[in-house]
DNA sequence: TGTACATCAGTGAACGCGCGTTCACTGATGTAC
DNA sequence: TGTACATCAGTGAACGCGCGTTCACTGATGTAC
């Protein structure tokens, strides 16, 4: 499973691990999912690595280095993985903004590790470029998906797709915090997640005169 | 301003401290303000109170059994204020819920280590029968409001008050935590917090067909 | 093809630090008589 | 009203622990010739 001592095959790794970094990765997501971002410590990683507590510094300047690196790999596939909910918004964009929603709770729910430290870990958004850009990629779906929404509506009184998108990410981040977590921390609820993300997006997409599609 | 080794009117404190379990739930805001949930420890409240370390085993079992009670208080001032905002429906539900959003964001502007506490410190819900309590309260006034908003609509698929309540929380959680802190953490955005969860929550209410009243 | 050398990833021991927790104790306070 | 006593909040010293970080070092790897 993980480089801890060995490679993959079982031989005994030399003197230099080979991919430390990746497995650094690896440790801070494994760490994360179990004990939270908060707990997550510079000297566990490096344990969990197999590798001496001086290692990690030849490739990470400080603990938050390494968790941003971690939200921006996050990003990345959050990213991706709502553009392909989106699916270019086939069949349509009513039906396609509801699979991004619920690939939003899926995603929370999975990756809970990912998640916290893209959204948890209070790292400032400015923490670096690379940081910064992945969380715009995944806001830029939305975004674009909520374009489409609006495109056929009446250009008096169209509200802006960037609005939009904000309550779209707002509901669905308050929603998966709330209510969507795989830890003893998730409030209880009468029903999934996904059925109450459905319903409010529903309501609120009725509400600025977008129907589903005959 | 705290008992930091005196009494407020600068005599000498004795022996003992007179007012200790008060004076710890006042550091654990004072620090949790400045360092976040995470950051908060046991030692340090104890050092911030002017006491032995050993000292606030005597008021609470460990660092959570505090947390939780500050989250507890925190409950009970977020329901008074949600309350106060709502004054019982007037002038109108539509209006008075538009004002409990306000609260609900200053709350969480101004009070970010109650808010912290309650929603970010990872406490398992079920951790105190008080904690649980007064999340309850706090939870309830919101349905309240929701079913004075639902009344007037036609029987015939008018949704659940418990159902929209969950929507303008998660809502109005979302944007306060993604954009309504006061830290560094928070994300930029291009209107006033309050303004987004207005327009939102106006949308919903739209959608459910509640109109402004004239 | 072989050899010498530069590079640099990882070692492991060491440091100071603050934390959580325990414990025998001290002394202030309130109460019974 | 005064006195003896029980209670218990707070002391302070001690413990083991894991963390972050530094540093002189080692040895694997790749490259120049």
């Amino acid at each position: 499973m993980s480089w801890n001592k060995r490679k993959r095959d079982g031989e005994k790794r030399g003197y230099h691990h080979g991919n430390l970094r990746e497995t650094l990765v690896e440790a801070a997501l494994d760490l994360i999912s179990k004990k939270g971002a908060a707990g997550f410590t510079f000297a566990e990683a490096a344990r969990w690595a197999g590798v001496s507590p001086g290692a990690p510094y030849r490739h990470f300047k400080d603990r938050d280095e390494l968790i941003a690196d971690v939200a921006s790999r996050g990003f990345e596939a959050f990213a991706a993985k709502l553009e392909m909910a989106w699916n270019e918004g086939k069949p349509d964009p009513f039906t396609a903004t509801q699979l991004i929603g619920r690939a939003y709770l899926e995603f929370a729910r999975k990756e809970p590790a990912y998640y916290s430290a893209m959204f948890e870990a209070g790292l400032p958004p400015n923490l670096s470029l690379e940081f910064a850009q992945s969380a715009d990629k995944t806001f830029n779906v939305l975004v674009e998906a909520c374009e489409a929404l609006v495109a056929d509506l009446p250009a008096l009184g169209k509200p802006p797709a960037r609005m939009v998108a904000l309550h779209i990410w707002s509901l669905s981040h308050g929603i998966a915090s709330l209510f969507g977590r795989g830890d003893e921390a998730r409030r209880p609820l009468p029903m999934p997640p996904e059925d109450l993300l459905e319903a409010g997006v529903l309501v609120y997409l009725e509400g600025l005169g977008i129907k589903r599609p005959a």
